[in-house]
DNA sequence: TTGTAAGCGTTATCAT
DNA sequence: ATGATAACGCTTACAA
């Protein structure tokens, strides 16, 4: 038999007080005389008392959660971010829910919807690769809902943006090859429909302007950067005379690195490369592979952090840069 | 200006019935006149109605929300199981409450504390490698909650239990090693404490036994199977004399190696490993790790297919265990 | 088949 | 400083 749970009104007629003074004791409101105050909290304490937050929701219009949406849960740079974010907003007394879009327009909507409905505080966001633009995101997400995006953003939607410096990123894996002497140098560059591969493409094709180099619009690969492409690519570039690539994904530089070895080409003796991502695997793999390193876990840190800091201040979330930096490897040490 | 979103009573007003009709309606009652739910439904959809789950939820006692709570959400195998019962629970219109305990007891206790409050119809976890016993998940774990544990399970609590063949699985991982050759054959063997290590270590126990060889507690190294306790244990067990190691663990394993290659061992010639879960690393290293494959995805659809079946039919969630399977590297592919 | 009314547990408003 | 009261939006006996 359980006796059902302890509600305010419980305490408040065990102390001859209204509903509402407990209510006020509860939620540390300045009117409560501060012996009623201490008398209240005893007694809460004492029946083990714990506050209903669907009830609180109900009246209030509003949870305390908040729902991260990303493409996929189990990609290791998002479960990263998660992971990190969880944790701050946790501390914070805020739940989590997590969703994810499986790259799928239409699932995004879907979720969106429902983390709406259910009057989530806040969404923190990378988009899906399938999205258009950002259209269905304005027309679901009410203002009144704190936005945080990261990594894969929409400049044009209200809310925080936390990023990576991709521009900086695409351009010093770019110097870098440069340096070590490689001659003709390709990009895998991804979907040109999100902001942050337009970007390690711009850091790119600005790095080989600033070295003299020609930009042959011929060697950028504007496709999917998963393990397959990256070899189908990678083999168009070593036949298009490419030397070394910079790639902006590790999958796909782990693909173009087994196109080298299709084609009889030594890396990094004759063929060079830069991944993005720094995945477990690059340091253990052989030869190693170099890669630009990003920081999920401080992007995940800064996305809670902004929510938290706009629900603190009443104002809007804001936004960050994170600092990249190249792990230099093998996979890049130098043409011979 | 936002219009305030409709509510039931809103249609009723409009079409001069009653609010409880419109819920009847649109809960799927029987007890609705055909014509009537159609002018309801139809008004639904034409004013854009949707419903509030914080209301129900407030009124019924329960959301539709589970919880999943595991170790780390960073962590592969998790990720994939959380990403695979994430999208069977959100087909089904659960909500899902994604948890981490970091390993931590306290951690394990407040995030439990914290979905029970918010009422969740299930909990779907893995414990916590500090927990003693299963005492504070049965103080804290109400029973009218569906209680699903995966890969790390508690058998003296109620619920379901979905766990990977640990018992088969270090049995034919240590059955491989004998086959190719290896003579003394160590275990990396994780913490006894959680049953899916005591399962790998029985089987490991068994597969020697049933060659007719001895075992060795010696070479048992009963610790955080980590890649820095993976080095340490794998010097001790080499200069026991062990020409090859079980790990429990893939990072463990690399470790291991590592330590292989301290001695001046070649893998696999000289020093024959089989680690556990056969992370994205294994098959790119160099030499390729043979490791007990782990099926997250199949565990992740279990777990929350055992949930939702304990829901509709009101009973208790069911157990599984699902098949391991050996991926052959080169890792062990035999003593010269 | 539909309506009435009470209530889930909390908080905000107004009055005292 | 406290109390009374009315919501928040929905569901469910019970009545009609």
């Amino acid at each position: 038999m359980t006796p059902r749970k302890p509600t305010i009104r419980d305490i408040a007629r065990r102390l001859g007080v209204n509903a509402s003074t407990v209510s006020r004791a509860l939620s540390g409101s300045e009117l409560v005389k501060e012996e009623t105050r201490r008398r209240i909290l005893r007694e809460a304490k004492q029946c083990g008392y714990e506050n209903n937050p669907i009830a609180t929701s109900l009246r209030k219009g509003v949870t305390e959660t908040v729902g991260i949406v990303v493409p996929r849960i189990n990609r290791q740079f998002f479960a990263n971010v998660i992971s990190h974010a969880e944790r701050e907003l946790n501390q914070a007394g805020y739940s989590v829910i997590i969703c994810q879009t499986s790259e799928r327009l239409q699932d995004e909507k879907r979720v969106l919807k429902a983390l709406i409905r259910s009057q989530v505080a806040g969404i923190i966001m990378s988009h899906s690769i399938e999205d258009p633009d950002s259209s269905h995101i304005r027309a679901i997400v009410p203002s009144r809902i704190k936005l945080v995006q990261f990594d894969r953003v929409f400049y044009d939607l209200p809310g925080a943006k936390i990023v990576n410096d991709n521009f900086r990123g695409g351009y010093e894996a770019t110097r870098h090859l440069i340096e070590k002497g490689y001659r003709k140098i390709g990009m895998l560059a991804g979907y040109m429909n999100t902001d942050l591969y337009r970007e390690r493409l711009r850091g790119y094709k600005q790095a080989l302007l600033d070295a003299g180099r020609p930009v042959d619009e011929d060697i950028i690969f504007l496709d999917t950067i998963v393990r397959e492409t990256g070899f189908e690519n990678g083999l168009k570039a070593i036949d298009k005379g490419c030397d070394a690539l910079y790639s902006a994904g590790d999958f796909s530089a782990l693909g173009a690195i087994e196109a080298a070895r299709e084609r009889g080409l030594r890396c990094p003796d004759r063929f060079g490369i830069v991944g993005t991502a720094n995945e477990i695997f690059d340091a253990l793999m052989s030869p190693s592979m170099s890669s630009l390193e990003l920081h999920p876990d401080i992007l995940g840190q800064l996305a809670a952090r902004s929510f938290l800091e706009a629900v603190r201040t009443g104002g809007e979330p804001s936004s960050a840069t994170v600092e990249v930096n190249l792990k230099v490897r093998e996979s890049s040490s130098g043409f011979r």
